[in-house]
RNA sequence: GCCGAUUUAGCUUAGCUGGUGGAGCGUGGGACUGUUAAUCCCAAGGUCAUGGGUUCGAGCCCCAUAAUCGGCGCCA
C-alpha cells in the first residue's frame, strides 16, 4: 500500500532555522575552504585587543575560531570580546586547516551573532580549578550544578558512551526477537524478601485510609506474568531500592535491563548474559573509540571483555578459593562486595558465579533438583574491582513448588496471587537476569564512582538538582 | 542502620604555638599581532557552615546542630 505522508507547514517552517553544519563534520576536512555557519557555545576565549581565539563547541567537537580587529571591525570585535564562556553564539566564516589550531582546523570570522549571552556579573560557574579539584571525578560543588556539568566534555563522553550501551541492550535482544515489555512502576508489593521500597501515598479509600504504592524493585514478577505470552521479552527501565547505600556502585533510581525467557535453563540464560556483555562491549569499540581513549580507558582491555568467554564457577568453589587466601567465611554467607573485590582481583574477564545456598536467596529462584541445598542461579561478576553487574537464574516454576517456597520463607502468599497463577495456568521452566545498566558503563568507561555515567544521579541523600 | 572525614571569596585552596585572613582561576579595567587552561600589571570580591562555650583575644581549642563527602551492610 502506498502511503503519502506530508510535514505539516508548522514542521517544514522549523528547517530553515535549523542548524546544518556539525563540528566535526569540519575537523573531518567536509568544509576546507568554504565559507559557513556554526552555531554552538563558547568554550573558552583568549586574545589580545588585536586578535582574538575563540574556542566553539557543539554536540560533536570544539574548533578554535579566529578573529582579527582589522578585518572585522571595532565593534564586531568588543562583541566577540564579550561572548563570555557558555554563551550561545553564531558564527560565519571561513573554514581553514592550520596547524597551530588544536585539532588543526580554525574557523576564519566574518560575523559573529551572539544569541544567549551571558552576564559577567554572574558567569559560568564551572571553572578549570573546579574541574581540576575533581580530576576526573566529581565534587559536591559539581554535583550541585550537575545541569550545568553536562556540558563539559567529559560529561558529555560518558552521556554518548551511555546512549551507545542502551542501544546494544536493545539491539541485542531485538536482533533474536525478543518482545520490548513494560511492566508497572506502581506496584503493590515487594519483589525481593523483606527489602527497601520506596512508599507512595496513592489515593486512600474509605476502606484503606492508609493506600500506599512501591516503586517497582524490578520488572521480573510482571515479565513472568508475560512469559507465557511472549516467551523472549526484555526491558531496559528504573527500578528503585530505598537502601541508605553510600558506595560507588549504588543508586535508589537506577537502570536496569531484564530478561526472561521461557523454556531456558540458569547455563542457557548465563549465555545470553555474556551475549549482551560482550554485545555492549563490542558496540562501544565500534561506535565510541575516541571517547574511550579520551577518558585513558585501554582499548585492548575492552576487546578482551567483547572477545572472551566468561568462565562459570560454582559458589562452592568460590568459597574454597576465598578461604584458602584466607578470607573468612563460612559456607551459607551470601558473597558481600569484600569477598567480590577479593575474589575478582586476580580477574580479567567477567566470571559468572552459580548454585548459591538456597538459604542466601529468595523464594523465587529454583531449587536444584540434583541437589536441594542449592539454588539454580547465577551473578555475574564485572572484574577490576567492579563487582556484581548481572544477578539472574532458573525461576521456581510449578505452582506446588511456588507455594511451599513462600510458606518456607514466611513471606505472605495474598500479595503474589498473580505469580502464583502464572504457575497454577501452564507453568514452563524459565528463567531470566537483570543488568545493572548504570554499573556496566561505570566499568566499562573505568570510572571512579557510579554516578559519573548518569544525568542526574539519585542516592540516599541527593534528588536535587 | 553503622564507621570515618570535610565545611575559609562564585570556584580551587594556604593559613605557623590562639595575637588584625594570603594566593590561583573566574569577573572588571589596562598592556600585548597567532594564542593553546595565553601571558603581564591593577582592582573589586570574606559574618572563616550555624549556634553556644573557653580565653584579655578564636579561622585555629571544646560542645551541639546542619549540609556534604568517603566507606560498610543490602543489592544491579
Amino acid at each position: 500500500m502506498k502511503r503519502d505522508f506530508q510535514l505539516p507547514d508548522i514542521i517544514r517552517s522549523i528547517g530553515e532555522d535549523m542548524k546544518t553544519i556539525w563540528i566535526s563534520d569540519v575537523l573531518n576536512g567536509k568544509f576546507d575552504g568554504q565559507n559557513i555557519e556554526l552555531k554552538g557555545w563558547v568554550k573558552r576565549s583568549r586574545g589580545s585587543n588585536k586578535i582574538r581565539f575563540l574556542v566553539l563547541r557543539d554536540s560533536t567537537g570544539a574548533i578554535q575560531c579566529v578573529g582579527k580587529k582589522d578585518t572585522l571591525g571595532d565593534d564586531a570585535f568588543e562583541q566577540l570580546k564579550s561572548a563570555l564562556i557558555e554563551s550561545s553564539i553564531i558564527i560565519n566564516g571561513m573554514v581553514n586547516p592550520d596547524e597551530r589550531a588544536d585539532g588543526g582546523y580554525e574557523l576564519v570570522i566574518q560575523s559573529v551573532e551572539i544569541i544567549g549571552p551571558v552576564n559577567p556579573k554572574n558567569p559560568f560557574p564551572i571553572t578549570e580549578s573546579a574541574m581540576a579539584a575533581a580530576d576526573g571525578g566529581e565534587t559536591e560543588f559539581l554535583l550541585d550544578n550537575r545541569h550545568l556539568y553536562l556540558r563539559t566534555s567529559r560529561m558529555t563522553t560518558m552521556l554518548k558512551i551511555r546512549s551507545s550501551v542502551f542501544g546494544a541492550i536493545h539491539s541485542y535482544f531485538r536482533n533474536q526477537d525478543f518482545i520490548e515489555y513494560q511492566a508497572p512502576n506502581f506496584v503493590a508489593g515487594a519483589v525481593e524478601g523483606g527489602s527497601t521500597l520506596f512508599e507512595v501515598p496513592y489515593f486512600p479509600t474509605e476502606k484503606n485510609p492508609e493506600r500506599k504504592a512501591y516503586l517497582t524493585q524490578s520488572w521480573q514478577l510482571y515479565a513472568e506474568a508475560a512469559m507465557p505470552a511472549l516467551e523472549r521479552l526484555y526491558t531496559i527501565a528504573p527500578s528503585f531500592r530505598a537502601e541508605k547505600s553510600r558506595t560507588r556502585r549504588h543508586l535508589t533510581e537506577f537502570w536496569h535491563a531484564e530478561m526472561e525467557v521461557a523454556w531456558a535453563n540458569n547455563q542457557e540464560i548465563m549465555s545470553y548474559g555474556e551475549g549482551v556483555v560482550r554485545k555492549i562491549a563490542t558496540t562501544l569499540l565500534e561506535e565510541r573509540s575516541a571517547e574511550l581513549e579520551s577518558l585513558d580507558r585501554d582499548l585492548e582491555t575492552i576487546a578482551r571483555y567483547a572477545d572472551s568467554k566468561f568462565p562459570r564457577i560454582r559458589y562452592d568453589e568460590a568459597v574454597e578459593t576465598l578461604q584458602g587466601m584466607g578470607v573468612e567465611i563460612e559456607w551459607g554467607q551470601d558473597l558481600d562486595y569484600s569477598k567480590e573485590k577479593v575474589l575478582t582481583q586476580d580477574f580479567d574477564v567477567p566470571h559468572f558465579l552459580t548454585h548459591y545456598p538456597k538459604i542466601a536467596k529468595p523464594f523465587y529462584h529454583r531449587v536444584d533438583p540434583d541437589d536441594e541445598n542449592y539454588v539454580l542461579c547465577h551473578d555475574l561478576l564485572a572484574p577490576e574491582g567492579y563487582g556484581e553487574i548481572i544477578g539472574g537464574g532458573e525461576r521456581t516454576w510449578s505452582e506446588e513448588e511456588i507455594l511451599a517456597r513462600i510458606d518456607e520463607e514466611g513471606t505472605p502468599r495474598e500479595p503474589y496471587q498473580f505469580y502464583i497463577d502464572t504457575r497454577t495456568y501452564g507453568g514452563v521452566p524459565h528463567g531470566g537476569f537483570g543488568l545493572g545498566v548504570d554499573r556496566v558503563c561505570s566499568w566499562l568507561t573505568g570510572a571512579d564512582h557510579i554516578r559519573e555515567v548518569i544525568p542526574f544521579p539519585r542516592d540516599s541523600r541527593r534528588i536535587t538538582p
